[in-house]
DNA sequence: GCGGCTAATATTGTCGACAATCTTGGGTTT
DNA sequence: AAACCCAAGATTGTCGACAATATTAGCCGC
């Protein structure tokens, strides 16, 4: 359903423009159509989008909290880019707050969330049949699995700080390197294991698994930025 | 010199009326002149800083973005209120992130600054005596031991994600509860420790100290959180 | 020809006015 | 008397115009 994760005024109904065109830019942003480091023209967006600059500022500024772009006074907003080691970064936070994410997720997740967390990786692994193995990473299953166990961690300012800029930039990246590798028969496997450690009630596993997950992702990153910064 | 951690546009030149406006309330909401639940009136606020709505709904937009207000449309902006529950959500965070944090410091922090960090926690040791064990807490940025950690680690991301909401988030809670106790003297002790880990090159010392230290200063809070309950 | 200055242009920042929506107080009805 | 409805007021959302600053293109001097 590509719906906005932890963006502030998440309801349907009751919205304004500044609000709209958030959510679109962010989107716009994430999935490559805006690149990183591509200057934002005001003029030219309000009029892509049809509004006045006014509610057009308001949602950069928004934008500019969740650090998709980068503002300088008089100059102008620029799409975000991240650096390999900003990259490294990211995955080194997660691999702790996920971590203890998914400890809290093993001690407060109810069993019918369990279950359809269960169902969710069965969907996975016949999506992964389907095209042989490529990647339905590419459509945020992955990150659907992950944002999953954030929310069962039933901790609100955990959700927040991972929902908000993290996981947008991450998914941010996950567009702009088209990572798929031959990981995702190997992460299914592992969230499956995520899963059984979940069901067992099993916490301090749970955070283990979780943490050596995050961790082998980065390494494949490290090694993809490494081979390609040599064949450059 | 009360400056924002990690808020954009840090510059002291070049800067907008939208910019400026935002750390004032930054500030204002921080050191309770604006208190939680406060409904933000627009009319009045741009009478009160001498602006038009412009510039002061950009500036609101991005205080969004720090969770240091919630907007809804068509009806206005609130300073955030914290529960109880999230208080105790936001160190359970920090446990995890600043304890990072500190192993990451006894990493990468160089020589000097181990030394400068060193007499900072003297000078506080000077505070302490002189207000014979009140609050030197109240101290923030620079001033602020755990602030300098998180800049130790020379981690980009986490100095983004700690600084950010998190920090803010504190600093409101800080002067809402106007925490003090008899802790200040523990602390100090614990700073210590943690000063002699990061010195010693040990980063899973320093990451434990950390950890415990914050849980330590969690439980306390929670103590006082349960008697208040009880007292009203 | 190259570097630096200057003026024209474009972009960002700010403002006041108008439109749309919510809130509130009074009046009516049951 | 209580609940509901409606209108008046206030507040938020949006817009277009103007001011201030940065960029750039051209010109001059070296």
């Amino acid at each position: 359903m590509n719906n906005i994760a932890e963006t502030p005024n998440n309801t349907g109904e009751g919205v304004t423009l500044a609000d709209k065109v958030c959510q679109q830019l962010v989107t716009a942003i994430v999935m490559g159509e805006m690149l990183p480091g591509q200057k934002i023209s005001e003029p030219e967006l309000a009029r892509t989008y049809g509004i006045s600059r006014g509610p057009l500022r308001e949602a950069i500024r928004r934008l500019e909290g969740f650090r998709l772009v980068e503002r300088k006074a008089h100059v102008g907003a620029r799409v975000v880019k991240l650096s390999a080691e900003e990259l490294i970064e990211i995955y080194l936070v997660r691999e702790a707050l996920e971590g203890m994410a998914c400890r809290l997720a093993a001690e407060h997740m109810s069993e019918p969330e369990i279950e359809d967390l269960r169902r969710l990786l069965d969907q996975h692994e016949a999506n992964i049949a389907e095209l042989d193995g490529r990647s339905y990473f590419q459509k945020e299953g992955d990150l659907d699995f992950h944002y999953r166990i954030v929310q069962g961690s039933k901790n609100q300012k955990l959700r927040e700080v991972l929902g908000g800029e993290l996981y947008h930039l991450v998914r941010m990246y996950r567009y702009q390197f088209s990572v798929s590798s031959s990981r995702p028969v190997r992460a299914l496997k592992e969230h499956r294991q995520i899963v059984d450690a979940i069901e067992a009630r099993d916490p301090e596993l749970a955070e283990m698994l979780m943490r050596r997950h995050i961790g082998a992702a980065r390494k494949n990153i490290e090694e993809k930025l490494n081979s390609k910064t040599i064949n450059e």
